[in-house]
DNA sequence: ATAATGACATACA
DNA sequence: ATGTATGCCATTA
């Protein structure tokens, strides 16, 4: 399947999500300069297990930092457990701190940065 | 080509 | 604050 300029975007910026940081689908889709376009971004996500490489999509959260994802995940505490172990204190499905672990590309991304 | 779906987000009651 | 309803985008059937 040739992955849309879409997908390959939002692989791409998945893939630049550093371990211990997560971000959200509107963001991502902010960075595309389609705010709106969080659905589709999640959409992607969910065919980020067809494409290789893996997308470390535990990295990407809804915009409360919940781990909307634990259904497609076989077990809610993998997710949880990948987390934890990459530095992201996980608890109740949610992220702690999500403020100070969240990744915004539009900003980490920015040219001026 | 049309209709329905979905790992979201925001607004309103 | 919680629950319900609508919008928006791209993909899939």
């Amino acid at each position: 399947m040739q992955e849309p300029n879409f997908y390959q975007r939002v692989y791409d910026v998945v893939r630049r999500i550093p371990a211990g940081r997560v971000t959200s689908y509107g963001a991502i889709a902010a960075y595309l300069e389609k705010a709106n376009a969080a659905r589709a971004v999640g959409y992607a996500m969910r065919a980020s297990g067809t494409v290789f490489p893996p997308i470390p999509a535990h990295r990407v959260l809804n915009r409360q930092g919940i781990l909307t994802a634990r259904d497609q995940f076989a077990q809610q505490n993998l997710m949880q457990m990948m987390l934890e172990s990459e530095g992201v204190q996980v608890v109740n499905h949610q992220v702690v701190d999500f403020e100070k672990v969240f990744w915004d590309p539009v900003i980490e991304l920015s040219d001026n940065q």
